[in-house]
DNA sequence: ACCTGAACACCGTTCAAGT
DNA sequence: ACCTGAACACCGTTCAAGT
């Protein structure tokens, strides 16, 4: 933390000496640390030394300047994103693709938050990149024989499959990792929930049902599914 | 609202004269009224015309309280959802089931919040209540003809695609709701994204991805993904 | 134009004091 | 045992005053 107190008074800071990219830089600082939930803007404002309503004269309101977080969000997970690629089955560039997203997510609980689970509006600007990530993947559909709604529908139905596995397995993570392993046992008990119990207790599947085994096996039914699609589409066209 | 006070002093109340469920029930209202994030148990007292130390009395932290909520909600979802039913195809009942359970989140946002988004722990009770559905559903399936592993995968599969299409659905109508109409005929630029641009001019697809064509599309994929499946589970039990 | 402290209303929570 | 007001630390936000 810069030192720019003299006798716990702050010294006053020049003008422009605050840019809205700092602030924004340090609430992500602060929300990696305190999630988006407890993010205040006081911390915000401690964290780079200045003034708590320094940051109100930038972002007029918290909310301001939490879309303004969404927005960086939702650039960074675009770039981190695989772009389509032709030089691989369209199966498994999706396979890739949503792969990505669901460890991108995963593994950074501050993006989920702001991209996937508040309820905010964002720029413009970035529904426009977003809806330009699906163009592509639409794109990459049809020249793969799909008919344009049907490309569209897929790649909707694959976002929706993966925003929900990221979102159980999150809600999972941070509520109850802890005591699942230890509950399992008394939880699931042989006389009420037979099949469950023997599930359990061959190990065959995690309670979670957002584990990896349960995204690849949910990935590949809707993959295959498409995949019948596909030749009815295909059929239509040779009609 | 009662009136109890005299010269605008709150009358003490008489002990026992608050029941926790009249907590719970307030809270459910001024939920209803003000959201979950924007819950106070200043209101909620206020709903009660009681101090508000004294919910705190009842439970000792906000988030006793909405663990109690989390619970009555797990209860009234639970009840609302129909019961496994041998007299239809288990394709047939999957469909009503889980546009039920679309249904019921989609009309009440604050049990999506509670039960579906939230970050919160459960009652053991509860817990034990949500897993008994899912061993219904479970040898539900399994009588159907599909292998123990598989049945649970594919509830869990369903479970994951349709929470991810309740809260696309809620953010985006929380949100957006008023401004993506108007934005569709600017968002998207015929220029960049010609495949989307097409597709809205047509009225082929509505760009929240979580319409009721949407979900009965992804349904109806995933459905006839495992039904390929049962196919494979019976071939191997004939083996 | 930008940065700041004082001040305000609201919130969750603690505690000692009532009955 | 249960209900209460006073009191506290923290929060978002406004405003008038500095430079």
């Amino acid at each position: 933390m810069t030192v720019t107190r003299v006798d716990g008074v702050r010294k006053r800071r020049e003008r422009g000496s605050i840019a809205p990219e700092d602030i924004i830089d340090a609430a992500f600082a602060v929300a990696e640390r305190d999630s988006i939930d407890n993010l205040s803007v006081q911390e915000v404002a401690k964290h780079l030394d200045i003034a708590v309503t320094s940051v109100f004269w930038h972002f007029r309101k918290k909310e301001n300047l939490l879309r303004a977080m969404s927005d960086e969000a939702i650039q960074a997970v675009q770039q981190l994103l695989p772009s389509p690629n032709t030089a691989i089955s369209w199966r498994a560039f999706l396979e890739e693709y949503y792969t990505k997203m669901r460890e991108v997510y995963r593994t950074n609980d501050v993006l989920a938050d702001l991209v996937l689970i508040r309820l905010s509006e964002y720029s413009l600007a970035s529904t426009h990149l977003t809806y330009q990530g699906v163009e592509k993947i639409v794109a990459l559909l049809v020249s793969a024989g799909f008919s344009p709604v049907n490309a569209w529908r897929l790649n909707g139905t694959l976002l929706t499959y993966t925003r929900g596995i990221i979102i159980s397995e999150r809600t999972q993570r941070i509520q109850q990792v802890a005591t699942i392993d230890e509950r399992q046992s008394t939880l699931i008990v042989p006389q009420s929930m037979p099949q469950l119990f023997e599930l359990v207790q061959t190990n065959s599947v995690s309670l979670s049902m957002a584990s990896d085994d349960d995204f690849t096996f949910g990935l590949s039914v809707l993959l295959s599914g498409f995949e019948q699609l596909l030749k009815s589409d295909q059929q239509r066209v040779s009609d």
